[in-house]
DNA sequence: GGTCATCTCTTACACCTTGTCAAAGTTATC
DNA sequence: GATAACTTTGACAAGGTGTAAGAGATGACC
C-alpha cells in the first residue's frame, strides 16, 4: 500500500523526484531552514518543478523522513532481526538506525519536529516502532527482558535515546564508540535485563 | 548574570514585556507556529512593540523557553534536591519538572527545536542539567547509583526521557500516572539503582 | 520515426511573515 | 509639569510559499 507506483509516470519525472529529494535531504541536512528555491537549485529544477511534484514544502518534508525511514527499515530488516539472542538482536536494530541515521545528523534534530501531524507521525514511525515492538516482545518470552513497564512506551524511550545518543556523537560531546555503548547499556538496563551490555567490562 | 535588571525600565515596559512573554507562551502552545502578529494581538500590543523587546521572533522564542526554564528550576529548587536520598531526589526533581511541562504541552514537542545556536542551548539547558548532574552525582557517592555511564549522556538522557514521557501523556497515550511510572523506573533502571521505583510494587 | 501525452520552464501574480524606519502620541517618572 | 521612555500608527522592503497559464522540451508508445 505504501510502495505503490501509482501510474507508470515519465522517467525524466521519475528521475527529477529523485533528484529532488536527493538533493532536499542533503541541503536540509547542512540548512535545516533552507528555502524551496535553495533546494530546487540544488536539485537542478526550478522551484515550481518541485511544487508539481509535492504540493506543499510540508509534503515535501514528509517524504524525505518517508525515505529515511525506508532507508531504516531496510537496514534493520537486513539485520536478521528474528535471529539469536534478542538482546543481540536489539543492538544489531540500534546499529543499524545509527548506520543512517549518521548519514544525516543534521536531519536528526529536526525530524521530530517535522512531523506535525499525528496520522503521519504514527504511519511513518510505526514502521521502525514495530520492529523495536517485535524485538522486545520476543525478549520478553525468552526471559532476556522483563515486562513491569508497557511496550508502548518502551519503543518511544528507545528512539527518543537512539536521538539523544544521535545528537550527542553528532555534537562532538562524545565519540561514536562512547555514544554507541552508552546506549546501548542504557537500552538494556531499561529493558530490565539481566547482564549487561557489549563490549565494556574491564573494571580495574 | 542572568537576572539583572540592566537598568531601571518604565512600569508599563515591564508590564508589556511580561504581556508579550505570557502572550507568547500561551499561544504558541497552542499553535506552535503562530506568527508575531497573532502573539502582539494577545498580547493586546502591536507587532511592532513586540519588536521593541525582542529584536527577532527567535530572541522571542529564546526569551520564552528561558521563561520555562526558569519556572522548572525554581519548582526544582524547591524540592531540596540535597537531602535524603538521592533516588528520592531525582524523583522530585522529576516530579518538578512534569508540573511545569503539563502546563505547557504543546511547547514541549517544539521546544528542542527552538533551541538553535549550540550556545544558548548550553546557557538555558544547563541550569536545569546542572541539577540533573548534582543529584546523580551525589547518588553516586553514596552508592544509590553506578558510574559506568558518562555524566553527560546521564543528563541528556534522563532529560530525552522527561520529554518522552511528556509527550506520551500530552498525547493520552499514557495516563499521566503511567508516564510518571514509566518515567521513574527507567530513569532509576538506567542509572544502575539497586531496587525499583517508586509505588508500583502490586504484582497481581 | 512520428505523434501525443506528459513533464518542465518561464513569467507572472497574490499573500503572508519578518524586519526596519520615522513621526506622532501617550505614559511614567523626577 | 517637563522630560525621557515607551507605544502606536503608517509605511516600506525583502523573502518565502502557493497558484496559474502558456510555450517549449522530452520521453513513451505505436
Amino acid at each position: 500500500m505504501t510502495a505503490v507506483p501509482a501510474r507508470n509516470r515519465r522517467a525524466d519525472a521519475r528521475r527529477s523526484r529523485a533528484a529532488i529529494l536527493d538533493a532536499a535531504a542533503r541541503v536540509l541536512n547542512a540548512e535545516p531552514d533552507a528555502s524551496l528555491e535553495t533546494i530546487a537549485a540544488a536539485a537542478g529544477v526550478t522551484r515550481q518543478t518541485v511544487h508539481a511534484h509535492f504540493p506543499s514544502r510540508e509534503k515535501l518534508l514528509l517524504a524525505v523522513v518517508g525515505r529515511l525511514t525506508e532507508e531504516t527499515i531496510a537496514a534493520m530488516d537486513a539485520a536478521d532481526l528474528d535471529a539469536g539472542p534478542a538482546k543481540d538482536a536489539l543492538i544489531r536494530l540500534l546499529d543499524a538506525g545509527e548506520q543512517v541515521a549518521r548519514r544525516y545528523p543534521g536531519l536528526l534534530q529536526k525530524i521530530s519536529t517535522l512531523l506535525l501531524s499525528p496520522q503521519e507521525d504514527h504511519d511513518l514511525h510505526t514502521s521502525v516502532g514495530d520492529r523495536i515492538e517485535r524485538v522486545i516482545r520476543r525478549g520478553r518470552r525468552t526471559g532476556e527482558f522483563d515486562d513491569r513497564l508497557p511496550i508502548g512506551w518502551l519503543v518511544a524511550a528507545v528512539v527518543k535515546l537512539a536521538h539523544a545518543a544521535g545528537e550527542e556523537s553528532a555534537t562532538a560531546r562524545m565519540t561514536s564508540e562512547e555514544a554507541r555503548d552508552a546506549l546501548h547499556t542504557s537500552v538494556l538496563r531499561m529493558l530490565g535485563a539481566a547482564a549487561d551490555a557489549g563490549r565494556s567490562p574491564g573494571p580495574r
